[in-house]
RNA sequence: GGCCCAUUCGUCUAACGGUUAGGACAUGCGGUUUUCAUCCGUAAAAUAGGAGUUCGAUUCUCCUAUGGGCUACCA
């Protein structure tokens, strides 16, 4: 086994947009294939169509590619294991299905939906709320176990519907060493007879799942605790097959931040945050943000989402893609569900919009400001500014001054500090200022200080009134740097404008 | 209801039988700053409960409680 290359895959179902427990899902796939120089890749489970959504596939491949966890291997992608799409692998089941009957691993059963949900309601009136078709039951239904042989044959030959289902064996412990929560065993008598071929031709996930993972050579399944109740029935599936099982790694939920439940794509709405990567726009036309549209970083958005659940055992937390590959081993892979932190998320967006390059962050600014600014100017607004910003937006919104100048003077800063003697006081130093020659702000700085001392004034009487004249505001970055930014000619303008403006409130 | 999984500060988590139970986010309070933010310091904050095993249990076992998942011809 060792020796055998690692092969993952990520298998959603195009049934609607990946939510970010599945982005997580797809992020451990990668990294764990990264880490052990294995193959991630896609596979598209759409075996029941009923429930395909246009588009999603189309979302879910344009998701992962924003986050950077692309798999090398997929429908669009390529492959030495296609077609990489259920649907179109349709054909391929029908012969395992045939097998297992061959091999009395499995029957047909002609029981329709509504004898089952019949079934199902009489034994809930009985006071047993949980009938399973099983070992026990399957004696009294229509299948090939219970009819006559030559019944069975005419049904088949009449075209009668009829699905294939497992048969379960009595009383078996099924054991299998799960990678993350160690040896789980379930007792078949609690296993039921799982359909794994439907009527409509298709196999149900449980059949589709095995073969392609066998097909595929998938040496890790890596997928989300809900699918742990069916571990058993997968593992009984390759045992009658007689193939090698995979190892399989069943990951902690993701739960609502607030009480407790998986979380879905209402607790976005509810409480204010991103439930997916990106934006989705349902048939109805309903809205769902995306992190990427709300101005997350996808490097910030997969750092924090390897830490829901994840955790290196040291106390460094800014990973890159790269450093997470290098640290990520699924025995540091948590148990328990994890509940959403959106504060958490935003302090991720901090930390990576505050060590981005300026630059960097200036051609992402100047693309959302449509290439009004040069660069570099907006370059030097991105440096002053990043400090107090968690979005690229919040950088423009706070710091659109440097590039525009105020129309509005800030009300509290305008009351508080504003009084008669300013406008001779901002008069002065606008005088002062165009005095000096090097306008740096170091030699602004110290012949403010210089002036301050002349007028034997505070900073505080003084500064605020610069700022506010300049800016329009009552806090923000080094006034001197800020001045050194708008050169000379447009702090007197802007000292001047001030002025007047004021004298109209 | 049945089966399975889980349970350390409010939240994410560390501590693979011996620690003053550690870190981060959020929160409170200080310091730095003209201001805001940053940054620095600091405080408060947890082993669900009960039995065992052991010289010693957050750690191992069992029971209870709580939470979650599954219980479809869905994935």
């Amino acid at each position: 086994m060792s020796n055998t290359p690692v092969r993952v895959r990520f298998a959603p179902s195009p049934t609607g947009p990946l939510h970010m427990g599945g982005v997580r899902t797809a992020l451990y796939n990668y990294l764990f294939a990264k880490k052990h120089n294995g193959t991630f890749l896609i596979r598209i489970e759409d075996t029941d169509q009923t429930r395909f959504v246009p588009g999603a596939q189309d979302y879910i491949m344009d998701a992962l590619k924003w986050c950077g966890i692309m798999p090398t291997e997929g429908p669009g992608l390529g492959g030495d294991f296609g077609p990489y799409i259920q649907s179109e692998r349709k054909e391929m089941y029908r012969p395992y299905a045939d097998e297992l009957i061959k091999n009395e691993k499995a029957y047909y059963a002609f029981d329709s939906s509504e004898d089952l949900s019949q079934m199902r309601e009489q034994a809930l009136k009985m006071g047993m709320p949980n009938w399973q078709y099983n070992n026990v039951t399957r004696g009294s239904m229509q299948n090939s176990l219970s009819l006559p042989a030559d019944e069975v044959q005419r049904r088949l030959d009449n075209g009668d519907p009829y699905v294939i289902r497992m048969k379960m064996p009595r009383n078996v412990d099924v054991r299998f060493e799960d990678e993350i929560r160690g040896w789980v065993v379930v007792n078949t008598n609690n296993v039921d007879d799982k359909v794994l071929f439907k009527s409509d031709g298709m196999p149900t996930y449980h059949l589709a799942n095995i073969v392609d993972d066998h097909l595929m050579k998938i040496t890790h399944v890596i997928r989300g605790e809900e699918w742990l109740p069916s571990a058993p029935l997968h593992v009984m599936l390759y045992e009658a097959f007689g193939w090698d099982c995979p190892k399989f790694a069943h990951l902690p939920l993701l739960l609502k931040p607030d009480g407790n439940g998986k979380l879905s794509k209402r607790d976005g709405d509810r409480l204010g945050f991103p439930v997916f990567p990106t934006d989705w726009k349902s048939e109805d036309g309903e809205i769902y943000t995306g992190y990427r549209e709300q101005g997350y970083f996808p490097e910030a958005f997969i750092n924090m989402l390897a830490f829901l659940g994840w955790n290196p055992g040291t106390t460094q937390e800014i990973f890159s893609l790269d450093e997470l590959v290098a640290s990520f081993t699924l025995d540091r892979v948590a148990k328990a569900g994890a509940k959403f932190d959106p504060d958490k998320t935003k302090w991720f967006q901090q930390q990576y919009l505050r060590g981005a390059e300026n630059a960097l962050l200036a051609e992402k600014l100047n693309i959302v400001l449509d290439n009004k600014y040069s660069l570099d100017k907006l370059t030097v607004v991105c440096g002053l500014m990043k400090e107090r910003a968690t979005f690229i937006e919040d950088i423009w919104t706070e710091g659109s001054f440097l590039l525009e100048r105020p129309i509005e003077f800030d009300e509290q800063t305008v009351n508080k500090k504003w009084k008669d003697e300013s406008e001779a006081l901002m008069a002065e130093w606008s005088t002062v200022l165009s005095s000096i020659d090097s306008f740096v702000a170091e030699n602004i700085e110290s012949t403010f200080k210089t002036f301050l001392a002349e007028k034997e004034l505070g900073i505080g009487a003084v500064l605020p009134l610069f700022r506010l004249l300049l800016t329009g505001k009552g806090m923000g970055p080094s006034m001197f740097e800020i001045s050194e930014f708008l050169g000379k000619d447009e702090c007197i303008a802007r000292i001047s404008i001030g002025i007047t403006s004021l004298q109209k409130v």
